[in-house]
DNA sequence: AAGTGGTCTAGACCACGCG
DNA sequence: GCGTGGTCTAGACCACTTT
């Protein structure tokens, strides 16, 4: 298949350096989200390419949500996070009319693996520090989401609380470590809330909560995060969309 | 954006051309699952082209999971229901060890527009006959998944029971009219089970189900499929991946 | 009319899989 | 060694958007 694991880049594959730059480009917000990037023809005269490969190093960015293409106009830099097809809190994406928050209930610090995360951890993982940080999200002052979260040390580093961009994980790990998102499996059960949901998210014991279990890969095959999710739907409905 | 609702094809674009002989060809199962594609050479020779438009129609076939590339060997034929990224239930697609059944509970049938059904309907729809049909699935013998279906007669037909190929509307769509899902919304809500769904996946009154609300749409755009699920999780979670 | 992306031609050489 | 898909060149013309 002629994947590059950041190890061995494979021969010629000049698109693959033309895509590395922009997006590189994008990521440090040289070309800001919502500008239009160099046209084709352009880039073709700065890399000394032709058509083709300039089109292929765009396509290549097109798939993975970083532009969208605008026939007679030119290729649009995009919010990568809309683009990501993940599972995500009505209003957490579209929130013109919501107020959203999130409070750190535990800032990152060593923790051990916990027994409570859906999907088994790779080798490297499980004999590496484990950082941990628990979060909760709010939408109109509402707490709505419970959140547990956990990635090996030795793939990041422990991050600070004033580390994280804009109060966002995923934009810290773009803009500062230029690492993304570049998948994520998950699993999803609806349970009566434990007496830990309840309280943080202001339910009786009992009732129905959705929880998530996502384990995000990143485009460092050393760094995973593993996520376990507890919402409130009854207000806010999870979404999710899927187009060829 | 040079779209095509199926009305104005634009000039050229003789690679679509070849997307749509090789899609037909392997939805009839004239390249059974499995098997591999004429070489991207052969192709160009049978429709006369170079190889920029031959890639280009597999390239889009590959986007929409019809097939998968093999560097040095070949274009292999998908099982299509794999790629399509939709919510699954864990063992209705990885079924190695599952028993999974499916009883129709009411056959298709017209019927009212349900107020049930999460997603606003479009014009056409909400002035035409509504088709309605309800199922029970079962994994192991235990019923796991209540489904309750919608759509426009005007778009289809009403289909009978025995139209379904193996048990599978999506099936039925592909390979008797055509029509392929391009999409879907969806929206997720934990609940407590109501006496309907209770009885018939065999919980108490109040347990915590998942309920899925989807409107899929499909290659034919009067034709959309609004389904209510109910599932019971506590066995069999639900699933879902997504890749770039 | 000028500039953008979309399609297409007619080649060439490279990397991978297999016998 | 041969056939497969992957990358690339150097052009051409078309369709869409904006001025």
């Amino acid at each position: 298949m002629c994947l590059d694991k950041s190890t061995g880049l494979k021969k010629k594959r000049k698109y693959y350096k033309v895509q590395e730059y922009i997006k590189k480009n994008i990521q440090q917000g040289i070309y800001p989200i919502g500008s239009y990037l160099p046209s084709e023809h352009e880039i073709c005269k700065q890399f000394d390419i032709t058509r083709t490969t300039a089109r292929k190093a765009l396509d290549e960015l097109l798939k993975e949500g970083f532009i969208e293409k605008e026939h007679g106009k030119g290729s649009k830099v995009l919010e990568r996070s809309k683009s990501l097809g993940l599972l995500t809190v009505k209003g957490f994406t579209e929130a013109a009319n919501h107020k959203v928050k999130t409070i750190m209930l535990l800032e990152p610090k060593i923790d051990n693996w916990s027994s409570s995360i859906a999907f088994p951890l790779k080798q490297d993982e499980v004999h590496a520090n484990c950082v941990y940080f628990q979060r909760l999200r709010y939408i109109n002052n509402k707490p709505i989401m419970l959140e547990h979260n956990w990635y090996a040390e030795e793939a990041l580093e422990l991050l600070k609380p004033d580390d994280f961009i804009e109060g966002s994980f995923f934009k810290t790990l773009s803009q500062k470590y230029f690492i993304e998102i570049k998948g994520s499996k998950q699993e999803l059960r609806a349970e009566p809330a434990n007496k830990e949901v309840a309280n943080n998210l202001g339910l009786e014991e009992g009732q129905a909560v959705l929880h998530i279990s996502i384990c995000f890969k990143t485009s460092n095959p050393a760094l995973n995060l593993y996520s376990e999710l507890y919402c409130n739907t009854s207000e806010f409905p999870i979404r999710n969309s899927y187009f060829l």
